[in-house]
RNA sequence: GGCACCAUAGUCUAGCGGCUAGGACAUUCGCCUCUCACGUGAAAGACCGGAGUUCGAUUCUCCGUGGUGCUACCA
């Protein structure tokens, strides 16, 4: 067969040559090892905590080597295209601070970069360039087989065919036989064809391969003819990662574990265009446990698998990051422990440390990590940061922050700041009603069942009448002790002896107190949220307690 | 069905032939303390199974088992 009238009975609008678009796009002018990296999320949806997990191994290794991290739109598959995904993807690599360096930034904003366009669909010149190139090489068939089935079929299909015989055909024995005559005639009579690869290679011979993550394997080699471009002239992610990571110049391509089988054929579409693949990561992927049984994190049942679920429930981003960076290099909270403030740049990642199995998400390490963070943060920035979440999600909540500014930094202020700091926020939805009895009427609470109602009621009555607003922490105590003692309250040790002897210890007296004025039984500093209530309302709350006893 | 990846406590993991198998989160119990927290001390909790190699296997090899992924003109 000629391949050359094979490529031009095929191609005969591609005018450049794979040579052309090589020179175009000529290799990057880089210092010695730095690494090219990029993100090819595809608009299908939103972006994914998986795609965030790939977006910092690929950030962090180009920076740290002075290289540079693109984003590329992968849209090959109009079918799946949802508009605005592609938006979200880039909004969220710069809020999650992953930004990258060059490549597309959503539909409305300029791409930058000289190695674009960076949104595959706009490339299909280039795509059937190289694919010509292919059939040139006699490397590449068409297929008029016909095949725009929906998934359902094809997994029905693949159902029948599991059962009939033990493996699937992997060379398309039919169309890659066609002659030259043949295929003319199905060209002349406009049967839609796609263009297969040719393969050459023997999955019963294996060769080394070195995966940046899984360290050095053995794989066979690819000996299927995958397909290079659909019968609508779109390349499939094959023959567009091929394509694009050559002139794009991409050294390391970062990339799910789902990608692994299909490694080996990338590998063959590379070198049979006489071109050198690229370094490998396949990274873990993150699961969950439901009902028992470990599964990938699924897009549609799992909220917490799109990153903007951490937005809505107002975990700071800087939680998230650290969750996840901790996911790929467990070292990291021993580091963080040793480096409480120091930025997470300074921390010695490595793509080696990444451990190869799918770790499983955890809400409770998420929810300390973020506990900690926020621990450390100042009053007003803890406010303003309650504040723009409420701003987006709450807008009641905002106004009445708005106008109480002052009362809550003053209540977010108690008990932060110093060595020690108080952990009870993770994230900013839970604020509302982890304060709530600072702006709103609390509902009278229940007392536990050891305490000796009539005595707690006397001692409130008793409080209720001295209570001096002003007396500072020490004096405060002093006083409800006092009180307390007065109403059959013993003392903690004395209590602890003889349980039955005394109404409560002086702890449960001060709960009392606590409950009245807040409703629960946790709280930062009592007395100084007291001082912010305004003598008024702490009266009115011990009152009520007492009504309800 | 075929092919591949993975396998240490509930979870994330350290380990790279000899360790009382280490850490973190969660759990339980002390201490501190006016409560809840914070802090602090402690407890409980793991090498999937079976062969082989070896003086010695959590670690190396093989076979099972289990989980996961791929096997699309989806990425």
């Amino acid at each position: 067969m000629d391949y050359n009238k094979l490529a031009e009975l095929l191609y005969p609008n591609v005018q450049h040559d794979m040579q052309y678009y090589l020179n175009v796009y000529p290799a990057r002018k880089l210092p010695a090892g730095a690494e090219v990296t990029r993100l090819g999320p595809s608009p299908t949806g939103y972006l994914h905590i998986g795609h965030l997990y790939s977006a910092m191994i690929s950030r962090i290794t180009a920076t740290k080597t002075h290289g540079v991290f693109y984003l590329r739109l992968e849209d090959t598959d109009q079918k799946r295209y949802i508009p605005g995904a592609g938006d979200v993807a880039y909004d969220m690599l710069c809020y999650y601070g992953v930004k990258p360096d060059e490549g597309y930034r959503g539909d409305n904003l300029e791409q930058i970069g000289e190695y674009g366009d960076y949104v595959q669909s706009h490339r299909t010149e280039i795509y059937q360039t190289f694919a010509k190139e292919l059939v040139k090489r006699g490397r590449a068939f068409p297929c008029f087989c016909g095949a725009n089935d929906s998934k359902e079929d094809i997994l029905e299909r693949r159902e029948k065919e599991l059962s009939e015989s033990e493996t699937i055909t992997e060379h398309d024995e039919h169309c890659r036989n066609l002659s030259f005559e043949q295929i003319k005639a199905n060209i002349e009579a406009g049967k839609p064809w796609a263009l297969k690869l040719l393969s050459t290679g023997d999955p019963e011979k294996q060769h080394d391969f070195v995966d940046l993550i899984k360290g050095k394997r053995v794989i066979r080699e690819n000996g299927k003819d995958i397909v290079l471009v659909k019968s609508n002239g779109i390349p499939p992610y094959a023959l567009a990662h091929v394509v694009d990571d050559t002139l794009m110049g991409t050294t390391i391509v970062v990339r799910g574990e789902e990608w692994y089988p299909s490694v080996a054929a990338h590998i063959e579409t590379f070198l049979a265009l006489g071109l050198k693949p690229p370094k490998y990561a396949h990274t873990p992927v993150i699961s969950k446990l439901d009902d028992g049984n470990k599964r990938k994190l699924s897009k549609r049942k799992d909220p917490e698998a799109d990153v903007r679920f951490y937005i809505e429930q107002g975990y700071p981003k800087e939680a998230v990051k650290e969750y996840v960076l901790n996911l790929l290099n467990s070292d990291f909270e021993m580091w963080r422990n040793q480096n409480p403030l120091s930025d997470i740049a300074e921390f010695p990642f490595s793509i080696k440390k990444i451990g190869s199995n799918n770790p499983m998400f955890d809400f409770e390490k998420l929810n300390n990590i973020s506990k900690n963070i926020i621990s450390r943060w100042p009053a007003e920035r803890v406010f303003a940061e309650i504040y723009a979440w409420a701003e987006k999600f709450d807008g009641k909540y905002a106004n009445l922050l708005q106008n109480n500014k002052e009362t809550m930094i003053k209540m977010l202020s108690i008990d932060r700041g110093g060595d020690r700091p108080r952990k009870d926020i993770f994230a900013w939805s839970m604020v509302k009603d982890l304060y709530d009895y600072i702006f709103n009427d609390i509902a009278p609470a229940t007392i536990d069942e050891r305490i000796n109602k009539n005595s707690a009621k006397d001692f409130l009555k008793e409080y209720i009448e001295k209570y001096d607003h002003k007396l500072d922490k020490q004096a405060w105590f002093d006083q409800i002790k006092q009180i307390a003692l007065g109403h059959n309250f013993a003392d903690n040790k004395e209590y602890k002896a003889n349980p039955s002897a005394y109404a409560g210890n002086v702890a449960d007296a001060c709960n009392l107190v606590r409950v009245a004025v807040t409703g629960k039984t946790a709280t930062p500093d009592l007395c100084s949220i007291m001082q912010l209530l305004g003598k008024d309302k702490v009266k009115n709350r011990l009152q009520n307690m007492i009504n309800s006893l």
